[in-house]
Order: structure tokens, then C-alpha cells, then sequence
DNA sequence: CCCAACTTAGTTGTGCACAACCGAATGGTG
DNA sequence: CACCATTCGGTTGTGCACAACTAAGTTGGG
């Protein structure tokens, strides 16, 4: 089992570092918009859900509110999204995208055959790698 | 190409989620030694390699000064390292384990089994999910 | 030899992550 | 109704990441 030992070892690291090479690959399309990674993370689950309250993003994105409460208040700075008081549960908190928050979906674009172009991977081996990350991230986060 | 494109937001944003989701399956096991994953990453260069550069760990772990001098300083305050200039280049710090930090080694212990289970990834899977990450990585970081 | 270009490590400032905690709102139970 | 455990969003404190910058040391070309 020696191998298995540093294979595993070197798994953690590859994720690690695979992570942030990713967005590393995203900051130059991000930044002349003022978007983070995480900010842009947010932006896009309000692109395809519309209004959603902080617990859902935090649900969706993995993030709690100590992540989320001052990234959403950099975004609401911006102008991207508007928060509103929940009408019949006053604890929580709906997040709306703005005009210029959905405007940014456009302007952003499609960062998609730029990322694919960079890693080099086929789509077979993209839909491989979802899958085996799918799995890996299944028994951690139940 | 719909497929491609939403599978490649998902694959962007697996990584994320599942390096993070790596780092909390550590955290217990690290937590009660007081290291966090990076410490712990700096650790692992030192016991395999010795005295190392801050210019070789930053180039192993793709880190760079800004984190990696903060990070250094608070393993220095526990003492689990030491700093000493480079003799024939004054620039450079190298990095020595001390007694205490070669010690953590033991002390950590093989972390490998438990994380295998937690992944409920066979071995195979986990050589195809490390050899994807390579190559996902290899053109981004070359 | 001398100086300009480069390397190395460190500092500063911003923005995540996450643990720990807080107060307000909610909802069930006696 | 009164009580209390739970949920929700926010704040605080610590520790990465990374861009931008600095200062000290090194090196090669004139």
C-alpha cells in the first residue's frame, strides 16, 4: 500500500492546487469587471434562480453566512444585487439581482471554450473528472 | 455544445467546492496539533525533502512570498521550524525542521486510510483522478 | 570596476473561508 | 398564552491567497 499512501497525499494537494490554478484562469476574464471568483460564483446561481435568500446561496455555494454577509455587501456596494427583508419569515434575507447585475451576465460572456481551451481536456475526460469529483465531494458533504 | 458549457462551470466549480470539502476532512486530524492544511502542506515538504528554500517550498506548493512569509513566522512561533540565511546567497531563508516539527510527523500520524473512506473512491478511481488533475493543471500552471 | 537588471524574501492591503458567538424571529409544546 | 429550542443573518477574529510594492543581495555587460 505504499503507493496508495502518497497517491492519496497527492490527490489533496492536486485538488488543492488545481482549485487555484482554476481561478487563477478566471481573475483576468473577472477582474475588468470587479468580480471575484466567489463573486461571480453568487452572481451566477442569481442568473439562473433569480431571487434567492442568503440560506440558499449558502446551501448552493457550500458557504456560510461569515462568507457570505460581507461578500454580498460588496456586491450590493457595486450595485449588483439589492437585499430585501423576507414578507412572511423576517429572519431571511432575499437577495435580487439588480439591472446591472444581470447586465453583467452578458458582459462577462461565455468564459467556457476559453477555460476548456486551457486545460487542454477533452470533454470526455471533463465529464470524467466531474464525475470522479462528484464522488470524492459525495461522502464528505452528505 | 449546452452540455459543455454548463459541465465546465460544474467542473470549475467541483474543484472549488471539492478542495474545500478536502481541507475540512483534515482540519480534525490537524486541529488538535494546532496546524492548519498549508502549515501542514509546509510540514510535509520539510520531512520529505529537509532544509528547503522559501523559493523552493513557494515553487512545490505554488505559493508565493506573501503567503508563505505569515505562514512560516507562526510555525516559527511554535517551533516546529527555524529560519537560517543561505550561506553563499544572502537572499535566500532556508526553512530547518526542528525537533519538535520532525516529531509532528509522527504525531500527525498516516492520515491516508481515513481519507481514502471518506472519499469512498477505490484505487483505482483515485490514479484517474490524479492523473486528470495533472493534466487539468499541466497547461494552466506550466 | 561599476552599474543596471534581476532575484529573493518580506510587507501592505483586499478578499475569501471558517469557527465561535450574538440577537431577532419563528414555531412547537405545555 | 408563556416558554424554549431552533433557525436565520450578521459580527468578530484568525489564517490563508494574491497583487503590488520594497529593500537587500547577486550577476552580467560595458
Amino acid at each position: 500500500m505504499r503507493e496508495s499512501t502518497a497517491l492519496d497525499q497527492m490527490i489533496c494537494f492536486q485538488l488543492y492546487a488545481a482549485s487555484r490554478a482554476m481561478t487563477a484562469l478566471y481573475r483576468p476574464h473577472l477582474d475588468p469587471h470587479g468580480l471575484t471568483y466567489p463573486q461571480y460564483l453568487v452572481l451566477r446561481v442569481l442568473w439562473h434562480d433569480g431571487p434567492t435568500t442568503v440560506r440558499d446561496l449558502g446551501r448552493t455555494l457550500r458557504l456560510d453566512s461569515g462568507t457570505l454577509s460581507p461578500l454580498l455587501k460588496r456586491l450590493e456596494t457595486q450595485g449588483h444585487i439589492r437585499r430585501e427583508r423576507g414578507t412572511h419569515d423576517e429572519r431571511t434575507v432575499v437577495i435580487h439581482p439588480t439591472a446591472t447585475g444581470l447586465a453583467l451576465q452578458q458582459a462577462v460572456g461565455d468564459l467556457t471554450q476559453q477555460l476548456v481551451c486551457a486545460t487542454g481536456l477533452t470533454l470526455d475526460e471533463l465529464t470524467q473528472l466531474h464525475h470522479l469529483l462528484s464522488r470524492a465531494r459525495g461522502r464528505a458533504t452528505p
